[in-house]
Order: C-alpha cells, then sequence, then structure tokens
DNA sequence: ATAATTTGACCTTA
DNA sequence: TAAGGTCAAATTAT
C-alpha cells in the first residue's frame, strides 16, 4: 500500500517527466516549419505549469521540513539561534572582498583550527554589532573539498540595520528584483536572507551549472544550504591587500601564521580562510596570492 | 596614534 | 574531556 509520500513523489515525478517530454514536443515543433507560434507558445505554457506544479511540491515539502525543525527549536531550553550557509565558489580573477562582501560589515574576533578540517574557521560579528546590540555573526571556512569553495555560516539576524555603501544590500520590494513573485518559480527565491537577495549572489557561474551543484533554496528560518557562486565578469586582483573598512574586516590580510592553536605556518600571500594548515600542492592558487 | 588582526588562553557545550 | 567558540593582549597596518 502507498502512503501519502510516495504518492507525492510520484506526482512530482509525473510533473517533471511530463516537463521534458512536452520540452521534447518543443523541440520538434521548433523544427517543424508548418509549427505555429500559437503551438510552440502552447508547449512552452505547459511545460511552465509542469515546472510550476513540482516546484509547489517541492516547496510544500520544504514547509514542512520547517516546522518540524521550528517545532524541534521550541521544545529545546535554549532557543537557537536562526542560522544560514551559503557556499561561495571562487572564480579566478575576482577579486576575494568583493565575491564575499554580503553587504554588511564585519570584524573578525577570532579563528580555529577545526578537527579533520583543512583549513581554519574564521569568526566574525558584525562590526556594528557592539554598539547597537545586533547579535549578528558568521563563520568563514574554505570547504575540505574543494579549496575553491568558501562555506559562510551566518548566525543571528542583523538588527543594526548597517550595510555596506560599496554594496549595499538592496532593500528594494522583492517586486523589484523578481518582478512576479506569485510565480511559483519565484517563490524559492523568497525565502532568502536579506544578504542573499544581492544582484551578485544570484549570477550563477557556468562552471557550476556544468557540474549541477546548483544551490537549493529553502528557508533561513532555522537552518538553510545556499550554494552560491559569483559572476565571474567581476573583476579585480587578489593581491592581498587589505581592501578599505567593510572588506578589510571581513577578510584577513594574507600575511600571517594560518592558524590560532599555536602551529605558525606562515604561508606567503596566503591566510585564513583561505591558507590551508600546510602548503597544499593542489592548492589551485598561486603562492603569492590565489591567482595569478 | 588609532584601528584592525592575530593568536594563546579561557569559557561553554555536548 | 575534547572540540568549538569567544576574549583580549600583543602585534601589525594605516
Amino acid at each position: 500500500m502507498e502512503n501519502s509520500a510516495d504518492l507525492e513523489l510520484k506526482s512530482l515525478m509525473n510533473e517533471l517527466t511530463q516537463g521534458r517530454e512536452l520540452a521534447e514536443l518543443l523541440r520538434i515543433s521548433l523544427n517543424t516549419l508548418s509549427s505555429s507560434d500559437e503551438t510552440c507558445e502552447f508547449l512552452i505554457q505547459r511545460i511552465k505549469n509542469s515546472y510550476e506544479k513540482a516546484l509547489s511540491m517541492l516547496n510544500n515539502d520544504d514547509d514542512l521540513d520547517r516546522e518540524f525543525k521550528e517545532y524541534q527549536n521550541t521544545t529545546r531550553k535554549r532557543k537557537a539561534m536562526t542560522t544560514s550557509t551559503k557556499k561561495v565558489q571562487l572564480c579566478p580573477g575576482i577579486g576575494l572582498e568583493e565575491q564575499l562582501d554580503d553587504g554588511y560589515s564585519w570584524k573578525k574576533y577570532g579563528q580555529k583550527d577545526i578537527l579533520r578540517a583543512k583549513y581554519p574557521r574564521g569568526y566574525y560579528r558584525c562590526s556594528h554589532g557592539r554598539g547597537k546590540g545586533c547579535i549578528a555573526t558568521k563563520k568563514v571556512q574554505r570547504s575540505n573539498n574543494d579549496p575553491t569553495v568558501v562555506e559562510i555560516t551566518y548566525i543571528g539576524e542583523h538588527t543594526c540595520n548597517h550595510v555596506s555603501s560599496s554594496n549595499p544590500t538592496p532593500t528594494l520590494p522583492e517586486n523589484d528584483i523578481f518582478p512576479d513573485t506569485n510565480n511559483q518559480s519565484f517563490q524559492a527565491f523568497n525565502n532568502l536572507p536579506p544578504s542573499s537577495i544581492n544582484p551578485e549572489n544570484y549570477i550563477f557561474h557556468n562552471a557550476m551549472m556544468d557540474n549541477d551543484v546548483l544551490g537549493t533554496f529553502t528557508s533561513p528560518t532555522t537552518s538553510v544550504s545556499t550554494y552560491f557562486a559569483i559572476s565571474p565578469t567581476l573583476t579585480s586582483d587578489y593581491g592581498g591587500n587589505n581592501a578599505q573598512a567593510s572588506q578589510s574586516e571581513a577578510i584577513a590580510p594574507f600575511t600571517s601564521s594560518a592558524t590560532s592553536s599555536g602551529i605558525n605556518s606562515p604561508v606567503v600571500g596566503l591566510d585564513f580562510p583561505f591558507a590551508p594548515k600546510e602548503i597544499d600542492s593542489n592548492f589551485p592558487f598561486g603562492s603569492l596570492g590565489f591567482f595569478p
């Protein structure tokens, strides 16, 4: 006997399969000179509907998952802090500061070697936090598996309302970013934390498309994982110079030792969160900086 | 001189 | 008790 989850999975598969078949029909229609615009338009509409239904089903799953996590949180003694995780694919030729800029100004307050992690973890808090009671912090760590990926965990929400002038987090209505928010195709974006609604962040890198590692967009209410790459069209150097305030706070200069717990291994041109504990010959960036 | 970062020590949590 | 997280004095950069 099938349970409701099985039925829902079947419907989901149906919608996706239908979408694929309709796309194939569309392809054939486009190659057939006799096909009218109306036919193509009809097929496009059907494909859209299929994907929207499928997305809608997935959104419902997310809601259930979120509710369950919220329930878990309320049953714990201490209320869990809102967290979200963002993975940033570093792209050669793009300023590190630009790639990691989330619109806020951060101050580093610690760095720690993490067990079984190749790279140390950096701890940052909102630089306006102390005075304004903003409790937002973030942890930044290079991925063990892929040194070109930086994992950023945001903890707590900004209450300071401060964003850097160089790259302000948009406060525009969502309509200004995604014109039709009633369209279910866009609904997955609606739950992103403010920093994610940064135009730089939703331009995906082709390589990521190829590798099928595009992110899941789920609610930040409890714990989310968002996978972003940054536009490869931006340019700047990785020279390791301190950028101006908002960035130098978030990104350490490349001049000192890599760890906080006594393993002093100065790596020229590299530093947290990007310097490995030991020089890694596989590390794809140059020894004088990330990129030549 | 001041601000930012580093890093060993200390605190908290599981 | 070990690992993660934070503090704060020392160091470095501007």
